[in-house]
DNA sequence: GTGCCTACTTACCAATGGATAGTAACTCTT
DNA sequence: AAGAGTTACTATCCATTGGTAAGTAGGCAC
């Protein structure tokens, strides 16, 4: 009981590191923007070039469930990544736009993308090389 | 029967373009690389600037099961942005580096990791008057 | 009234991801 | 020679997440 085994001690040093990161709020950030609707969401909204609407962004993002897309629209909210206007109109209406914020973060992103479109053919041929080696085995 | 309702003639498009997004390579690669895991690892890689071992990598990103970190550097090296190199010595000791490609990516992820690092403050302070607004109901 | 519109919310269920323990293969200690 | 320790994983169980489909509100058209 009185020694610590190498289990032990490595098994503390990992909780206090955990807690460490935990507490970083820059990670935290990293984690939210780091996610497949953000990005999909913001540059929607980039390549608008303006509000769009909620079934807009419904139809544009295919593939997003209804509830998937109000969740990650209302985080975004919350962040000031972009802002939500209802107008109490005959059925109602909500517009969706990037704040200022959220246009400095989507040249980012957008980035990203044009370089998933850029090197998507070296992607897929190491793919194959790995699948054609694994294969072999 | 004979009649398609708007609800029947939303549902059809919806299937449709969610066919197309599924079979386009862009936006799968976007996806992979949009993941959270991925942003730690290639940042780590980065910031390492030569190769890292598997445990190095766990100590580094705490927070990661050894699954999670596994299965990301897999489909990681799957798609050529990093590789793995087993030496047998003896434990066994496999390092992974990023690949020029790999490289080529890190680049924009820590501008965003930069991004999330410069935008913080502005992110906190628009999260509290959310939360203010909200209670405030 | 019945149905339709938008923008959601809710309920249910399958899949993803996290915590923890175990494995292989070999070496070093006792 | 038995047991502990090393690295780099697998395997198992279980909580959380995310998808699907259906329901809701509130007003207008037919």
């Amino acid at each position: 009981m009185a020694t610590t085994t190498a289990a032990q001690r490595r098994q503390q040093a990992r909780i206090e590191y955990d807690a460490f990161i935990k507490s970083c709020p820059t990670n935290q950030l990293l984690d939210r923007i780091s996610d497949k609707w953000v990005s999909l969401i913001v540059s929607a909204l980039a390549d608008a070039g303006g509000p769009m609407r909620y079934s807009d962004l419904g139809r544009k993002i295919a593939g997003v469930s209804p509830k998937m897309l109000t969740q990650t629209l209302r985080s975004l909210e919350r962040d000031g990544i972009l802002s939500r206007t209802v107008t109490p109109s005959v059925p109602v209406r909500v517009d969706y736009e990037l704040t200022p914020l959220g246009t400095n973060l989507s040249c980012l992103l957008t980035a990203v993308k044009d370089w998933a479109e850029h090197h998507i053919e070296e992607v897929v041929e190491a793919r194959e090389r790995y699948d054609a080696s694994s294969e072999a085995s």
